[in-house]
DNA sequence: TCATTTTGTTAACAATTGGTTAAACCCTAA
DNA sequence: TTAGGGTTTAACCAATTGTTAACAAAATGA
């Protein structure tokens, strides 16, 4: 199953900022859900589970003390890291009152956040199962090994794959039979999105379907504008 | 379950600085010794036992770097931070193979240093203590003895293995079949990661080839990037 | 329909990484 | 002090990997 990233909430009104977050976090292995104010935050939080939630304060309309409130009251246990713009000790305060896990004071070293991002994940999940990443995935008749990058089909010798085919196959593999959006995979295989990355990406998706071809019940599908789909039909014909 | 508190060797000639380091540490659970110089900060390592040595690197008498090298001499795994000054950069700080876990710059934040701390101690403490004492491996035909540096096959006369060549294969077969990362090789055996230790080690790898071409079944694959594998074939054909 | 955008595929190229051999450079024990 | 094992450095070549160009094909929308 898709247990594999740590999903976080991101709310930030600063569109900029919050993009270049957004994306650093998601080059870190986080799933992020990025939302532009409190409201829409709440109702993101709602609709989903997150392991985390990063907060901006100051934020119009609904601030991130507020919004931190209610999300509590659905959620006791959720981890919430604030973004204060200055260093303000009632609000730190007010913020731990509301069962805040850790505070950063903006402009922050992007380090410092993610080290406390994975210092609070560990503390939250120490009696929980070990969340060690998926590195195994069987496609149809074949099966990928994404540790020690390589495929093989039933016994036949294993083929090789270099770091970007095998990182795209498992991306495709954590979405089987579901959409992998064509921006996920630009922005945590190839860490940008643009024309030449894209067309990079496409010729990786030309390589590994010259690899798949062996079963034929196994495919890549282009959703013409989103992204990929692999896809694994049940033989019977 | 009570865990006893980790013990820290610091090492700070600034009696101010040194102190409130010493105390901040202590009010975060750690038991904490405090040498005022290099000479000083060695006799106390010697005496005793720590889960971790935080070094100034600027001292009279005896400089950070030339006390770390004492301590390795004494202790090849306890992790080591070196506080710095800003202007050092990080290749002048690589010069110095000593093994190092971290470098801070100071002026640093006391929240970082704590964190580096904790993920520091984390890390060790998840990194298998049981490698450290295992020292007979089979592989495939062969038998290495890591503790007296030969390897045999079947009846053949053993081969000595040079230090090197010795720890390198250890531990490959302490990741038999699995990936050994070229980065592990050269932090653990080489104490330094750099251009010239990396051909150094591809130099071992190909002597080690030698060795092990007797058993046809037993192989050390690359990895392209990430390092290398030693396999073992079951021979049925 | 046609024009435009997006995707598919191949090949050429540059850049990086690995394999091997041999010589140079250490130590240290005799 | 030298001889010799152990290790590093150099040199050269081979293999791997990723990007880009070029052109073809498919999808889309006016």
């Amino acid at each position: 199953m898709e247990t594999e990233n740590k999903k976080i909430l991101l709310v930030e009104d600063d569109p900029n900022f919050g993009t270049v977050l957004k994306d650093y976090l998601i080059m870190n292995d986080y799933d992020v859900v990025h939302a532009k104010n409190g409201m829409e935050g709440f109702e993101k939080f709602k609709k989903d589970d997150y392991d985390m939630c990063i907060l901006d304060v100051m934020m119009p309309y609904k601030d991130g003390f507020t919004l931190a409130k209610e999300i509590r009251d659905k959620n006791e246990d959720v981890p919430i890291i604030f973004l204060t713009a200055k260093a303000m000790k009632e609000d730190v305060l007010k913020g731990y009152k509301v069962g805040a896990d850790d505070y950063l004071n903006k402009p922050f070293d992007s380090e410092v956040l993610l080290m406390k991002i994975q210092a609070i994940m560990q503390r939250k999940s120490t009696e929980s199962v070990a969340d060690s990443k998926q590195f195994e995935f069987t496609i149809g008749g074949f099966h990928l090994n994404s540790k020690l990058r390589f495929l093989t089909y039933k016994d036949e010798e294993a083929i090789k794959l270099s770091p970007k085919e095998n990182e795209l196959l498992r991306l495709l593999a954590l979405h089987l039979n579901d959409l992998m959006p064509r921006e996920l995979a630009l922005t945590k295989i190839w860490r940008d999105d643009n024309y030449f990355t894209s067309r990079s990406m496409d010729v990786y998706i030309a390589k590994l379907r010259k690899y798949l071809k062996k079963d034929i019940n196994v495919e890549i599908l282009n959703i013409h504008g989103e992204g990929f789909r692999l896809v694994v039909r049940s033989d019977e014909s």
